[in-house]
Formats: C-alpha cells, structure tokens, sequence
DNA sequence: CGCCCCGTTGAGGAGAGTCAATGGCTGTGG
DNA sequence: CCACAGCCATTGACTCTCCTCAACGGGGCG
C-alpha cells in the first residue's frame, strides 16, 4: 500500500486524513497467480482494486483470437473506477506475474471520497493520469514505428516503476513475452524480437535473462521522442530525496 | 444542451434537480469556427466544456509533425473532466467544423457536483463513457486492418451520433478529410482513400458529397467484429420512443 | 530425459506508405 | 462570366515495414 500513497503523493498532498479514510474502508487484500483472470469480460465490477505487488494488464480479444493490451497496471495502480459507475467489464484483466491487491467493496469506496475531498481528489487525479496514459497509448500504436514503440514503451515503464518505487530504477524486470509486448504494441512477436534484437545491437538496450537496462535515457527518449510530460510527474529527484528515508524497498520492486 | 441530456439519460435518470444544478452553473456558450484550436497542449485547463453544435477533436502532434487524433468530440460530449485536477493539457482540442460549446468554470462545476450526487454520477458516467471509447481506439489502431478501422469508426460515430440525436442517423454528414481519417487510424490519406474506395465498391458504403450511407450494417459490424457494447448504452429503441414526442431535431444534426 | 514454452532467425509475401500526377470543386478576382 | 488558385480525392507505380510460415535451439521443470 506504501505505493500507492508514494505514487499519489506525486500529485496530491498526502494527508493522515486521506491515509485513515482510505484505511477505514477495510479492503481485504487478495492475492492472484500468475495468469490468473482478475475481471473478465462481462463481468458486473463490483470493487474497486489498488495492486499492491505485481503486474497486471487489461485485454481485450476479438472474435478470431487477436488480442490487445491495452494498459498495463503496476503496484501502486488503481481499477476499476468505473466500477463505481454499475456497469458490466467491456474488457478483461488479467495478471502476467503473481499479484496482490486490495479489494474495495465500490459502495463504501463511494462512501469515502463522499467523506473525503482529498480522498476524492486523490482518485480523481489518478482516474485522470490513467487516461492521459492511454492517449498516449493510442498515439504510441497509431503513430509510430516498432522501434519507437518498444522504446516508448519501456520509457513510461521506468519512469511509472520508479514513481511508484520512489526512487530511480534502473534495470527494468520485464515479467513481458514477446507477444505481450507485441499484444500491448500492435505488433506480432517475431517482429518485436527482431526489433529488440537491433535495438540491443544499437546498443540501445541491453537484456539479461528478462531484465532490460536502458543504455542511455536521453539518447533512447530522443530517438523515440518520448516526453514524459504526459504522466504529469513532478521530478523524481523532489520527492526521492523527501522520501529516501524510507529505505524499505529499492531496487527491482517492480515483479512484486 | 438538450443533446447532452438526452444522452446522459442513456445511463442515468435525469431528474430536474440535475438539470437545474446544472443550469445554476451559468456557463456561457461560446461560438468557435471550424478549424480553431480550443485547448491548446501546454494550456492550463481553467474550464468544463460541452460541446452542443459541430465536431470537434482531441489530437496530439509529434515534433516531426505525424499526427494522431486521440478521439472524436460530437454534441453532447464533455471534456476536459480533468481539469478538475487542475493540470496542463498535454494535448490539443480543435474544432472541424464550426462549434458552440458551453463553458464551464471549474470550480464552480466542482461545487455543483459536490451538491448534487445525480449530477456527480452523470458525469461520472461520462467519464467512464469517454475512457471505454479510448480503450476501443487502442483496439482499433492496435488489432485491426485498414478496412476494419474505417467500418468500426464509421459505425462507433453513427452509433455516437444517432444517441445523442434521440433517433436513428442513417446517412453520417462526415465532416472529415481522408486526412482525418487517416490520423485517426494510423493510417495515410492515400491508403483511407483506395480502402474506402474499395469498400465503396463492395457495396459496403456509399457516398454523396460528404455523407455517408452505411449500406448494411449488420454485415459492416460482422466484417469489422463491431460490437457496441463498450458504448454502454441502452438499446436506442427504447430511448426513441421514450423521447419521440420531442421532435425539434431530426436527422442530420451532427454537423451542428 | 524429454517436453514445452519462448526467443531467434530466415525466406518470402502482403498490407500500408511514398512520391507524383490528374481532375473536380469552390471561392475569388479581373 | 471566365480564369485561376487552392484544397481535396483519386489513381498509378514503386518501396518498405511488418507479417506469415517455418525451423531451430536454449532453459525450466516434471
């Protein structure tokens, strides 16, 4: 849960008002395999979720089996909040690693932002940043080349990972196949691999054993034209000094 | 205005409390002409807008000039919810043809919805309406062939159009260019223009200066996997015959 | 040990992009 | 009233990015 408050606190002040409202709503916090179907399709939402360790991403298939990814979800991110509106899943959810999370009942959620205005805001501005992420989702697919794309890609899940982390990651322990990533991308599998196999010997990335460095940030981000601005983030180095006291957790957080 | 309620009243009761909350906002109504920029990226977002007359849409620039349009504003839609959250627009808004849209201030607009729980979720459920539209242009641009994304956007749009029209639009006045189109679906002008060409030539379409006739949909929404249920609305028969005694507007009101 | 999943690589193909020319429509000005 | 400019859709010829099909090989695990 430190995530979520770390991450949020990126936007809003977190207060101990806003911390006990939240903790008065009694989530029980549940946990998920890898692979495992956290909302499919379909299904009426009933809670709202916060992840607290692990990977998750939304889905949709169509009819003759194609796929697409649509977000990714890390610790520290919120969803469904359109639970909160009744209506039935158009998508799935699905977790790539194992995943715990914490489970709202949508009722007493509502309940709470009603109780609390910073509560509120606080959700509402992350309900904001997860649109302003698929935008620039749909950019990213609509607009760009393969290599852009994956490089895109893996600069928004640096910088999301280090926000929820608190401090700079730097090796990136991708718990993605190929055709996940090509599934999130709009691309299919031997070409991502073809694609990051030219960008390894660009030296652009470097990969071990499904952790990718990113060489050099700056030159990565020009290249593909990456602008974090989208993520409405303010300087990591603000709030990783005001929060490096808190040692608990560093590096490679991120696979839960 | 009317629009916006009878579209809003495809998911939630509108009630006259609502609709006098939300008249007490005092908006005014300001007039844009076809083709100039409402939001510009890097703007301080200081107002709610809905739209009541013309199109308008939401597009991000890359610095080597490709553009994508992230979506479609039709009469009845509002934007830009997050405004609330009192950020910096990381995108532009421009109209396509001439436009009149209510502004709202947004703090005022925030008060209101603290007093009225009926507004609140109306607009919650805008919200989740718009981000269920982006998902779906991820799914688009990501998973699907020229032909596809065109049939699907044509179809979302008349389906779009025909509910906040109260009755079924059967001839779309698209105010759009193939480049519009093309930056849309992440495509290029040149290959919108020999799709629709061909699709013009499978009987799937027709065209008259502009509008468009969707020849049979039911076969259209097969051939493109189209399924409206990400739309979340209730069947338009229903709303139909609920509104018909309201017969200001007719066909053909989308251009505004 | 053998299976399965995954990444990689090669060869060939297809869908979409690029460049360029043409022609229609509209608006404007002589 | 006609000539011309500008914008847009269309079409052709050619190119290229990305896809498909297929084979191979490595690592994890029962």
């Amino acid at each position: 849960m430190k995530m979520f408050w770390r991450r949020l606190s990126q936007y809003v002040e977190v207060s101990d008002d806003m911390i006990e409202a939240f903790d008065n709503l009694g989530g029980r916090t549940r946990s998920f395999k890898a692979g495992e179907d956290i909302i499919q399709a379909g299904d009426k939402a009933d809670y709202v979720f916060v992840i607290l360790e692990g990977w998750a991403v939304r889905y949709r298939l169509l009819e003759d089996g194609r796929r697409q990814i649509v977000n990714f979800m890390l610790p520290g991110d919120v969803f469904d909040l359109q639970a909160l509106a009744d209506l039935k899943a158009d998508h799935s959810v699905t977790t790539l690693t194992a995943v715990k999370a914490s489970m709202l009942d949508s009722n007493d959620f509502l309940n709470a932002l009603r109780q609390s205005g910073h509560l509120a805001s606080a959700f509402w501005w992350a309900a904001v940043q997860e649109e302003s992420i698929l935008r620039e989702q749909i950019v990213r697919v609509g607009r760009r080349s393969a290599r852009e794309r994956i490089g895109h890609l893996l600069l928004e899940l640096q910088r999301r990972l280090s926000m929820a982390n608190g401090n700079e990651i730097e090796d990136i322990a991708l718990p993605l196949t190929r055709t996940d990533i090509a599934d999130a991308l709009g691309l299919t599998p031997v070409h991502v691999s073809r694609t990051m196999s030219a960008m390894r010997r660009a030296d652009l990335i470097s990969e071990t054993r499904g952790t990718i460095h990113i060489v050099n940030p700056e030159r990565l981000s020009k290249l593909c034209m990456f602008d974090a601005d989208y993520l409405h983030l303010k300087q990591l180095s603000l709030v990783a000094s005001r929060q490096q006291d808190d040692g608990s957790e560093r590096q490679r957080v991120n696979t839960g």
